[in-house]
DNA sequence: TTCGAATGATAGTAAAACTATTACAGGTGA
DNA sequence: TCACCTGTAATAGTTTTACTATCATTCGAA
């Protein structure tokens, strides 16, 4: 894909625009390795500065805190895939196919490589799957959601939910379904990878074929009865 | 119910039993009063223990630090809704009425009451919903894992999944249906309190009927072709 | 009555999560 | 060329968090 696409977000997640800048870029690629190494709760500015060879004070300068940071981070993710569904969608009129297609990005969508330098879509995609969810489940979800902090998971979800429809023009749930079949991706990855009595699928490595099939599965059961 | 149950849960939990003691039941009691109130982030052993008028110290004799407080937290509920729905299917043998029950249950834990005085159902659900799946999502849960820490989790997810294959014997997912259940119940109603938009259901106050109604229209679409 | 376990009181440490101040380097516009 | 402005660095400080350690007290069991 080509270089140079720039991932539109809102403005309210960062101090000054990590895309604009050399520093900017340092920081987001550094996080993105050094959150999947550390894990998120041990993430801390301090370590992203000494790794980066920077100082606490100038990553402060892009993001508010960590939290912001990897807000931005899933909201990149988040716009990313939506990315990846309107080019492999583009020409096809198919719904049903267009539902495989979204399936398929929502398991894979690091495949896809490289696109943008500073950002390793595979290693986000792990970030993701492991603490994506953290990013909504604060007290301040109100009213982060309020200044449309979340607005680019609402549109991926709106978007799948127009294929849904077109699918099946009478299914109660395209909404749920959407968001459903997203958050279900990374969790049955997730318990694949780290508790496989809660789930039926096997991943290894980065084959992730049995959660792509399950997903079919349940969509298509659901909207094809 | 019967009071005097006791749930009973991995000794590594802990580090003395709180079921056991005043002190421990009170500290569980107020955990659960200040998660809901502060959220995870915020809380702390120093604010409880000023809320409850004992000191921080007494409070690491119980438990590590607060993520294995949230674990216990958690894994008391997990073996709570275990509880609801053994006594709620003990004389039915319909599946699929079985599953109407455990979906009954995934969506209103809380309404049985009371039960245990220091446990506060209804706002320990609410933390589950909000924050329970932070307690596998850490660097540790492979290691916590292999020390059984999920169990209760797995033998929730393996009873409802037994009642699956009862339903529909070649259904190809049965402990991911589950889980999933178990999971989306707990989004759902999240994403309609907090981003409606990644949902169609509404639930207002403690009503969360239709999330009910989706489930089972999700879970029996599935089984039922 | 005495022993020991449970709790309380107090204090202290190390790290995390910021904030503030000053300095400097490189390009810009007058 | 000089004043200046922006981005970055260096340094140092504050407050809060997440513990740990020590010793005193209390209260029931032996």
């Amino acid at each position: 894909m080509a270089i140079g696409i720039k991932i539109s977000l809102n403005e309210g997640l960062y101090q000054r625009d990590p895309q604009e800048t050399p520093l900017g870029q340092k920081i987001i690629k550094h996080s993105i390795l050094l959150i999947d190494e550390l894990g998120f709760e041990a993430f801390n500015f301090k370590k992203l500065a000494k790794r980066m060879k920077s100082t606490e004070a100038s990553v402060y300068r892009y993001f508010e805190n960590k939290h912001m940071l990897l807000l931005y981070l899933v909201s990149w993710y988040w716009e990313w895939v939506s990315y990846l569904i309107d080019i492999h969608t583009m020409n096809i009129d198919d719904p049903k196919r267009c539902l495989k297609i979204i399936i398929e990005n929502f398991v894979y969508a690091s495949k896809e490589n490289p696109s943008i330098e500073y950002v390793n879509e595979n290693i986000l995609h792990k970030i993701i799957i492991a603490e994506g969810n953290k990013v909504y489940h604060t007290k301040s979800v109100d009213k982060e959601n309020q200044e449309g902090f979340f607005t680019n998971y609402k549109k991926l979800v709106q978007k799948v939910s127009d294929v849904i429809v077109k699918i099946c023009s009478d299914f109660p749930y395209p909404h749920a379904l959407a968001s459903n079949l997203f958050e279900m991706a990374n969790n049955q990855i997730y318990f694949a990878q780290h508790m496989p009595r809660l789930t039926d699928v096997v991943v290894e490595d980065d084959n992730f074929d049995e959660v792509e099939k399950m997903l079919e599965y349940f969509a298509f059961s659901l909207l094809c009865k």
